[in-house]
DNA sequence: GTCGATATCGGCATAGCTTG
DNA sequence: CAAGCTATGCCGATATCGAC
């Protein structure tokens, strides 16, 4: 490569100051070392870059040209030397970010609002794809964060977030509306409306049902929180879902959440990443945001006793 | 790792030119 | 003619590279 970055600054200088001497003054550099620099360049392209008359340095048509480059590379590289500032300094970075389950995109975007408001050289890019497989893709390298409830021992770390409670959502009218819990056993033979998730994939099976030797018989899956919604306040069944979910219905009198068993279905979110490696600043104030989004919900969302019991639960 | 050859860069000194 | 400018030869410091 002929022309160095050294030559783009002494061509800007130049042609700025009028004169290699107070170019010289400009750079910290002597006249002399210029006029090497320079005539270096134009010996290397083989053109004339100046034209010297009157004691003025005046910027020949191939100088003009250089000059144009120099301007827009220079700019690229300030905004770079910028951009690379800020990733030194942990303000600036992509985050690659999946979590468990679809319905979780509910209330990441009010998350995301506030973090960026604070990181706004952060792009967040939620990698729909690797919902439900977000260990693996974070294994592969496809995530920053994967957002789980799974607890095994896979090597990764994992900053607990907030718990939630897998609940029984009935129809008012329904025959369990009334109860404080249902045995789990009594799912086998209730038309159940779930979300679309493999059985190997869901916490609700390989954590709860499967463990208790429960196997129900009647299962619809639905991708969406609404039709399920539906379905159930309908009364052609029940669902089984996060209580926050289902919030808004329940407030609303239009369905019940029950218990499901005894002592409830009490999920523990965490924000799990890589081991390897320093965290960069800008992940863990994401990871802090959804902790920080989180405390204030469990204010209203239970009972005093409920709340005794289920202390950090979210919605 | 060390050594020597070579290349590169910038400063010093100075010649030569222009201007007021 | 002094002041201010550029061009240039020379030199030292430093970096790079290959051989041992």
């Amino acid at each position: 490569m002929d022309i160095e970055v050294r030559h783009l600054k002494l061509i800007a200088t130049v042609a700025q100051e009028g004169s290699l001497s107070k170019a010289g003054q400009a750079l910290h550099l002597t006249q002399s070392a210029l006029s090497h620099q320079l005539r270096d360049i134009e010996d290397r392209l083989d053109v004339a870059l100046f034209l010297r008359s009157n004691k003025k340095m005046i910027l020949t048509p191939a100088g003009e040209k250089l000059l144009q480059s120099a301007t827009t590379v220079m700019r690229e590289l300030e905004s770079v030397n910028r951009q690379i500032n800020q990733i030194a300094r942990g303000e600036s970075g992509t985050i690659r970010l999946s979590t468990q389950c679809y319905t979780c995109y509910h209330w990441l975007p009010e998350i995301l609002r506030k973090y960026q408001k604070e990181f706004p050289h952060v792009d967040v890019k939620i990698i729909v794809e690797a919902t439900h497989h977000p260990i693996k893709a974070l294994q592969e390298g496809k995530l920053d964060i994967a957002i789980v409830h799974s607890q095994k021992n896979d090597g990764l770390i994992r900053k607990p977030l907030f718990k939630d409670e897998l609940k029984v959502i009935v129809s008012p009218k329904h025959r369990w509306a009334k109860r404080k819990y249902i045995e789990l056993k009594e799912l086998e033979d209730e038309p159940l409306y779930l979300y679309n998730v493999p059985e190997k994939d869901s916490h609700l099976f390989q954590e709860v049902l499967i463990p208790a030797g429960v196997y129900p018989k009647n299962i619809s899956h639905i991708q969406l929180t609404e039709a399920i919604i539906e379905f159930v306040k309908a009364g052609l069944g029940v669902g089984i879902m996060a209580t926050w979910a289902a919030k808004p219905h329940v407030d609303n009198g239009s369905l019940v959440a029950v218990r499901l068993g005894k002592s409830g279905v009490v999920r523990q979110w965490s924000a799990a990443v890589l081991p390897n490696g320093t965290m960069p600043r800008y992940i863990e104030s994401f990871i802090n945001e959804i902790v920080s989004f989180s405390k204030p919900a469990k204010q209203h969302a239970f009972s005093r006793n409920e709340k005794r019991k289920n202390n950090n639960l979210f919605f």
